[in-house]
Formats: C-alpha cells, structure tokens, sequence
DNA sequence: TGATGATTGTGTAAAAATTAACAATATACC
DNA sequence: GGTATATTGTTAATTTTTACACAATCATCA
C-alpha cells in the first residue's frame, strides 16, 4: 500500500496507545469524538485518518476497538518485526530502554551498546550490551534496522555513520546535534529543549 | 507582539541551538541555506521564519549569527525568566533534569517532586527534590510556572491536576496518558513510541 | 414496523504550511 | 567605477492539512 502522510501515522500510533488501554478497561466500541476527545483533535481528523488507512466503524455503534487495533497494527506493524538498537545506555537510553521493553512485539530492542566497561558484555534490563566496535556485527547477527541514538552529542555524528556502514535503516536521533543521512535512511529527529521552549513560549502571556 | 506559529517557533529552538554550536565554532556569519541544509529544510523556509521574527540579514553576507540567538532569544526567552519544575525523578526525570541543567539560562529548572524517600529532601544535581504534597507551596515560593510531567501512568492525572490546581501555566507531558487541561493551561505531549513507530513504518519497505 | 436521531463516510471548502519565483540589493571582481 | 552574481525579502502559487456539511446508514424505541 501507499505511504500514509507522516502526521496521520503519528495519530494512528496515538490513537493505538489509547485503544490498548480502552481495551484493557473493557471498552469494546468506541466512537470518533470520543477517541477524537482524548487526543485533542477533531471527531472528522479522528474519521479521516480511519477511512484513510482502509477500515471502517459501525454507524450508530463506532469503531470496533480490537478490531481497530489490528487494523492500525497491520499498517504501523510489519509482519516479521522490526529489530532495533539502542546506542548510548546511559540516563536517557536507560528510560527508554526500560520504557520500551515489553510494550510492542513488533519491535523488538535486541541489542544495546556503550563504550562504559561497566556495561560492555552485560545484559541490561534483559538485552546484552556490546561495546560498539562490535556494532556491525551485531547488527547483521540480528537483522538490526533501527537504531536509537542515544550517545553524548560529539560522538553522535560517528556512531550515526557506523550503523549507516551496517546497513541501518532507520535512525531516531535524540542527541542534540542535528545529523545529515542518506536518501534510502529515515531519520527522525526529536529534542525536549525545544518542547520545552514551546511550552514557555506558549504558556508565557 | 503577536504569537507565531507554532512550527515556526519550534524552528527558531532548532535554529538557536545550531548557532549556539557555530558561534562557539567561531563562525559570525551564516547564510540561509547553510541553515537550511542543518537543518533538513528549505532555505526560503529560513528565511521565512526569519522573516516572521521581524529579524533581518545583510544581503549577500546572511545573518549575523550572533544578533540572530538574540533575536531569537528576544521572542522565546520571556525577560524576567521561567522557572520550571520536573515531576517524577526516575530515569526519564533524571535524563531531563541532567541533559537540561545549565543550558538555557532563562529556564530555570527550581524544584524536583518524587515521593521515593531516598530523594525527598535530598539536593540531586544542584536541585532541591520535595514531596509531592509540598507542590503548591514550592510552585508559590519559587513562581514556578511549567511543569514537565514524568512520573508513573498513573499517577499523571493526579499530578496534573495538582500543578494546575498549583496554578500552572504550561504543562509537558511524558507519560502515557494523554491529559485534558482547561483553556488557559498549555499543554505539549511526547511519545517516544511514536516516533519509533513512525521510524519504523518510513524505514520498512 | 416505522419514525427518530446519532453516527459514520466522504466530497468540498477553508486554512495552514511550504515552496516557487523574482525584484531588490549589496558585495566582489575586473 | 561598472558589471556580474549571490543572497535576501516578499508576493504569489502550490501543496498539505484540517474542518465543514451533509447524505447514507443503522440501532433504538414508540
Ligand atoms: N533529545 C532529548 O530530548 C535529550 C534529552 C536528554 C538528553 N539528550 C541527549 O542524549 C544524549 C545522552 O544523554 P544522557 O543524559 O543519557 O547522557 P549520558 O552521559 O548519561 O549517556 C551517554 C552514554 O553514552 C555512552 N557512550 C559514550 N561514548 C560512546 C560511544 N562512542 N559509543 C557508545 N556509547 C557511548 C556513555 O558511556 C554513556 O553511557 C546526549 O547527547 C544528550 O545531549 C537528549
Ligand atoms: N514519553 C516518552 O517518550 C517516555 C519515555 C520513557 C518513559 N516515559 C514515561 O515517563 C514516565 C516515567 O518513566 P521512567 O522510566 O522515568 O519511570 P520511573 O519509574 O523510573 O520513574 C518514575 C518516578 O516517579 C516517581 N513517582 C511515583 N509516584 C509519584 C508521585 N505521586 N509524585 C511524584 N513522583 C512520583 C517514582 O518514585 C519514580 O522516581 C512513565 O509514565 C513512562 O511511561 C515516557
């Protein structure tokens, strides 16, 4: 199928989050504006991106919540699962190392690296720690095609060029220098200063 | 002056955090698309955003980098400072307040709220940590006036309601749930999941 | 069973964001 | 000093995103 646009993608995976917990609380239907109501958007944004990945509700009773599970699962989810890499353990890579774990079986953390001999051929949090001169290898081992960037900034441009080198696919990119990849590598880039600056701009009068 | 878009100010965060970086390197001046290309964007987006900030280059020459972080600074930094608090000093709680620290001086991060004993009362790197039924006071006390949420699912509602109830004016969230805040609150979320999802699906073939 | 009304699905309109196009202009070079 | 050229600033066009409007549909209940 085509690409969906970046923006409904993100809902899409809002929206998911949401639905597991609907279903956690037995919450077997739901409606747009209510799911709409719960992310702060609009009844006909929450109808749209529905109709725009392909399913579709029951009029009068909503969206059958399992059923949209799948549906947003079939399209975020690709069937044999994704693998990824966390690179960097340090405060940050911790949280999301320990956030993440557990939380989407399509995605799969399988292997963490850090330079620290404290954690170099440990496992963390149930996942082994390489030292990253054993990167490439690991990631052909593994199917790797992810990786979470994660280390101090002056190292983040080197450490980005070696998982290029192995073949990564995609990078999400929280250290503070903005990184240049090529064409056939997606890169997502996300900084809380800039959060936060929004915030205080927005929240000041 | 009149509030900028939303997108735009994001930008002005990003683009400040890269002139910081070639100020520091020594570079005075910069051209749009030199900008631009750090930044993944357009040149003519640069110079927009410029534009919309009432900042002004020199022709052929670009933009004093220096007077630019001021200009900048001028629309995000509110003059008198904002004083901040985190909520929840795990390991997401503590990659914040330990990446933050020191890097906007017109940010000041006054307060840390946990409930574990082994932190309240405690000063963790630099910044007195209290009880959670301190809140209201401490957000008095030191007009604290953002609150960056990163405590347990949970407890995010409570806590939420607790720093508006404070009288809080701009809320960050990093939990799970998203939160319902009145009109006069402003209220920016992050999912890590989604932008690992959104890499994901761009990087699958 | 038929009317009622709430909800979905979607064509169309509106708004927002981005990009193209280009005049204005300052610098460098001859 | 004059000319070529690179760059800014900005209007207009385009694209993308969001919202409106409303027909189609189907549970519910009289
Ligand atoms: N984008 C954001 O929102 C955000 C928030 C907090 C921190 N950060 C950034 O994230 C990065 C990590 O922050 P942190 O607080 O976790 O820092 P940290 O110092 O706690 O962690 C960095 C880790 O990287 C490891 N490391 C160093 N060199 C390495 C290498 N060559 N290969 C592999 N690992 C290496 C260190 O041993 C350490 O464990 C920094 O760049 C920081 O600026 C970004
Ligand atoms: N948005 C993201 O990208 C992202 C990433 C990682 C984690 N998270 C979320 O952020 C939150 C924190 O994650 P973490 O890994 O730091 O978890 P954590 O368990 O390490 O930290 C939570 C902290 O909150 C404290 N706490 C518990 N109850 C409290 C209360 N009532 N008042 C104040 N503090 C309280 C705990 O003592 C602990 O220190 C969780 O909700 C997690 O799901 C979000």
């Amino acid at each position: 199928m085509q690409k969906l646009p970046g923006k409904t993608v993100e809902r899409l995976s809002e929206y998911r989050r949401t639905l597991i917990n609907c279903l956690s609380e037995g919450k077997s239907f739901i409606y747009s504006h209510e799911l709409a109501h719960m992310h702060h958007k609009t009844a006909v944004q929450v109808r749209r991106d529905i109709m725009l990945m392909g399913f579709s509700g029951l009029q009068r009773k909503g969206y059958d919540v399992k059923e949209m599970i799948d549906a947003i699962s079939e399209i975020l989810d690709s069937p044999e699962g994704q693998n990824v890499a966390i690179i960097g353990i340090g405060h940050l890579g911790t949280a999301i190392l320990h956030y993440f774990k557990g939380k989407r079986a399509k995605l799969n953390i399988q292997a963490l690296f850090d330079t620290d001999p404290q954690k170099i051929d440990r496992i963390i949090d149930g996942i082994p720690c390489y030292h990253p001169e054993k990167l490439d290898d690991i990631v052909h081992k593994y199917r790797i095609n992810i990786g979470i960037l994660t280390v101090p900034p002056e190292k983040a441009k080197e450490l980005k060029d070696q998982l290029i080198q192995a073949g990564i696919r995609g990078i999400l990119n929280f250290t503070t220098v903005p990184l240049k990849v090529p064409d056939h590598v997606y890169l997502e880039e996300y900084d809380m200063i800039t959060s936060i600056e929004k915030v205080a701009y927005f929240s000041g009068k």
